[in-house]
DNA sequence: TATCATAATGTCTTTGTGACACTAACTTAG
DNA sequence: CTAAGTTAGTGTCACAAAGACATTATGATA
């Protein structure tokens, strides 16, 4: 290095492949609602390591592609899902000599989610299969590919922690739902029962969500259909949803 | 590729080299207070890119040094100040193409609280100065190197946020304080003055502080010093603390 | 037309906070 | 020695929002 060193000689002279430099992924923990069921996106890996594994879908930033951390997620997710995200949002980021046998490694995780239109899930290069499965049931008797576990566990607690001072969930539903289905998924999330009734004056004190004008007709008294209104899609309650007293 | 590829034969032949990966470095925001003001760590850069700006204090992870993303962090943090860190938080990452000159990069930003025990701040080759200053002074006054200004706002924001629900500012404080330090130091975060009643009841009710029998002695009616209990550094209150009302 | 199930609302109680007045304890000025 | 001043700490009421639970509303179905 010598003194007449001006920024842009040194940049001509830099060269990344000098250093020693982690391979940094993304991951992501997308979740959706299916048969009254919260549900998590996995695939199975089709190439090393851990090939036949399940995983998060995910992927390694594509330096010509991306122009920045959101580019790379959103590819991913349109590769696997082919559908808008409602609600996507960093979580953590792990890094360790140890987490992916092919070295150091970063991977940025994310949480996603989208209502359950029927999405048509396609499989690619990297994986064999990709399919919707019980968060419960993977938290019980699947072991999942590199530190997966561990970023699933805590995307999981991310969405159980906000489900109770925010109005998340809305974009786990279609564009209109009735409040029973909404307080239904609130309760799915939370694992107990809340009041209708102070379910109901959050809601409105919040000013979030619009009435449609239309009804749900099934065999009992029809409910009205609301929708969201811009703002409601991550509203911060004034206080959080408490379960029931003793 | 061939049929006969197992997971060690892949590791075998794998090399990193081959592809293009983003550079990662993590920087922190480390908060103190000093003569009653919120300041935050920033270092005068001594190398390029960006030589003789300031910005965050940070750095690439050492691959052969560092186990873990945390193990770089507490490495730097000890760098700079030599000082036990009371509270750390990973806040967000940032990658992009653009946001810094030599190529592609991932950033890991973090939070760091600490008591000001007259900690001496120690420069090393990478840094000129390293400085105490205010926080509000830097938004207002200074340009900092890379995207800075915008990881240390989003710190600045979650510390913010933090303060409202959680018992976060006793990493701030010395082992011991009073009540009226303690809530001085809430004030000073949240912008705004809280009541001494309903701010020692919600302490109260939490539990997370104990008496420790000593007294602080002024010109005026002694104080009872408290001490935090093991659960403290970062309790969550049931209600979030409110303003004046109008 | 009666029954049933779900939707929607009324209202009382409980809980925790803001407001603010009041008491307590110590220093200092005179 | 005493009164004034300042900060520490407490008592109490009003208010806001949540839980509990009863009650009414509205449709399908037998």
């Amino acid at each position: 290095m010598n003194s007449q060193e001006t920024e842009s000689s040194f940049l001509e002279n830099y060269n990344i492949h000098e250093f020693d430099i982690p391979l940094t992924s993304v991951d992501m923990t997308i979740f959706t609602i299916e048969d009254d069921t919260l549900k998590i996106l996995l695939v199975k890996r089709a190439q090393f390591p851990s090939k036949g594994e399940w995983a998060l879908p995910g992927g390694f930033i594509n330096l010509k592609a991306d122009d920045t951390l959101n580019d790379t997620v959103s590819r991913k997710l349109k590769e696997k899902t082919g559908v808008e995200i409602s609600h996507l949002e960093q979580v953590a980021t792990y890094g360790s000599a140890s987490r992916d046998p092919r070295g150091w490694s970063v991977t940025i995780s994310y949480m996603a989610l989208i209502s359950n239109n029927n999405i048509t899930l396609t499989a690619d290069e990297s994986s064999e299969e990709v399919v919707w499965l019980p968060i419960e049931e993977i938290q019980k008797n699947y072991q999942l590919a590199f530190d997966h576990s561990t970023i699933l566990a805590e995307c999981y607690q991310r969405l159980k922690s906000k489900v109770q001072y925010t109005s998340l969930p809305i974009n786990l539903l279609p564009n209109t739902f009735t409040l029973s289905e909404l307080q239904k998924t609130f309760e799915l999330i939370l694992g107990y029962g809340i009041e209708k009734k102070s379910f109901r004056r959050r809601l409105l004190a919040a000013d979030i969500i619009a009435e449609t004008g239309e009804m749900r007709v099934g065999s009992n008294r029809p409910a009205k259909l609301y929708c969201p209104k811009s703002s409601s899609k991550e509203h911060l309650f004034q206080r959080s949803i408490e379960g029931p007293r003793e």
